[in-house]
DNA sequence: TTGCAATTCAAACACTTGTATGAAACTATC
DNA sequence: GATAGTTTCATACAAGTGTTTGAATTGCAA
């Protein structure tokens, strides 16, 4: 037991190198370097660098999706096991965006990782996101009571589109601030969260037939 | 010269290798073992490792912006320098999906490659991204001509939204297939562009008015 | 055929990596 | 204050990495 001051030291030394420099290039000795822990002492505490990772990724990872399913739940129980749906898309990429996007001078050493693992992808934060396809169930559940009419099929592409914008635009935040040549403000998170929901729920709510004659009429 | 057999079975082996295993365990010896080829070829014929991978990502993605820009220009012409913005963003996510995705079983190993590059991101390979910027920039002038009222930021947003719309898609494919137990036929190809397409273009045209109304009362 | 450059090859190099070991230091309990 | 359990430490290990070397081979031109 004793204080788990080497334990802590140990992860916040790795969360900052991984955060700064990526997994690519960071070693076990670069981390206890940066800990001023031994070498040993990351096998001792974790079991496998492996293992390292994935305890930090899994950590951030469990309060993003506890704030989601919090902010979820609260919607549907404020309207009677129905929420709108721009509600729960917004409880759906909100956490995420607003863990990660943010003036970046005052960005933290764990959204700057969080970023890092949404770029780079390295096996064990990818098997920890496999297990993740029972928690975006229960917002496809969600949204099938928001939307009845809707087909499953909608609603899975609606839901797809929704983390498409959002974790694509935190993974090439940097481009895009590039591309439109600093135009595209994303230190106002707000504001990036609505253009995500309000986007997504146009894709949830958009009249079928409509879409099928555009289909009609713009495929080659 | 000679016949450049070498140097075709290496960038043949080690595109079938990293689109089989990835890029995290290909070793050198890997891939001159596939292609029976010495060990030191790899570093005659293509300087590096990291060389030998941009060659195979720069061969594709110029054949992928080539295809764009082609049906760009073919659409401006058309319109008289204008073209409607279907068929832009169409010109701009179609390529890539088409290249990506389609039955698995006749999935060519290249596109798999591809969809490797997307998922792992190398290096090698992000340094070319980050030089893509030019040709998105062509892309986001058409849409300014299309839209000649929308703002700047708009365009650049829309812009985001598609490539997310496309790129995630093609990344987690193996996820949404899983997510909706099938329903959603990634195999068709055509009809996941017309979604992209079709919601890119809601993003882009819907009342700015509406969106802000909308904001003002959705925002928490 | 001779000569010369391009190519192939086996071998080794120089490092880095994560992990394991076993002794030493520490801590808390009796 | 001895003891048992935990934690730290220096060090070694074993394996794998991309890269280099210099000699052998090949292919083509003079």
């Amino acid at each position: 037991m004793a204080s788990d001051h080497t334990r802590s030291a140990i992860l916040a030394a790795a969360e900052r190198l991984y955060a700064d420099r990526g997994f690519g290039d960071v070693t076990l000795r670069d981390i206890v370097a940066e800990a001023n822990v031994n070498l040993a002492a990351v096998n001792y505490h974790f079991g496998s660098k492996d293992e390292l990772i994935a305890e930090l990724f899994v950590t951030r990872s469990i309060a993003t999706n506890r704030e989601r399913l919090r902010e979820l739940k609260a919607a549907e129980e404020a309207g009677g096991g129905r929420a709108p749906i721009e509600v729960i898309l917004r409880a759906l990429v909100g956490p995420t965006l607003r863990g990660c996007l943010g003036p970046e001078n005052q960005r933290s050493t764990s959204a700057r990782f969080m970023i890092r693992a949404s770029i780079e992808s390295v096996p064990p934060i990818r098997r920890i996101k496999n297990r993740e396809i029972d928690h975006l169930r229960k917002f496809a559940g969600a949204m099938r009571r928001s939307l009845p009419d809707r087909s499953d099929v909608d609603i899975y592409w609606g839901l797809n589109f929704a983390l498409a914008m959002a974790h694509h635009t935190i993974r090439e935040s940097e481009r895009l601030t590039k591309l439109s040549e600093g135009k595209c403000d994303l230190d106002d998170v707000e504001d990036v969260v609505q253009r995500v929901v309000s986007v997504a729920t146009m894709a949830l709510t958009a009249g079928k037939a409509e879409a099928k004659g555009l289909s009609k009429v713009a495929a080659r």
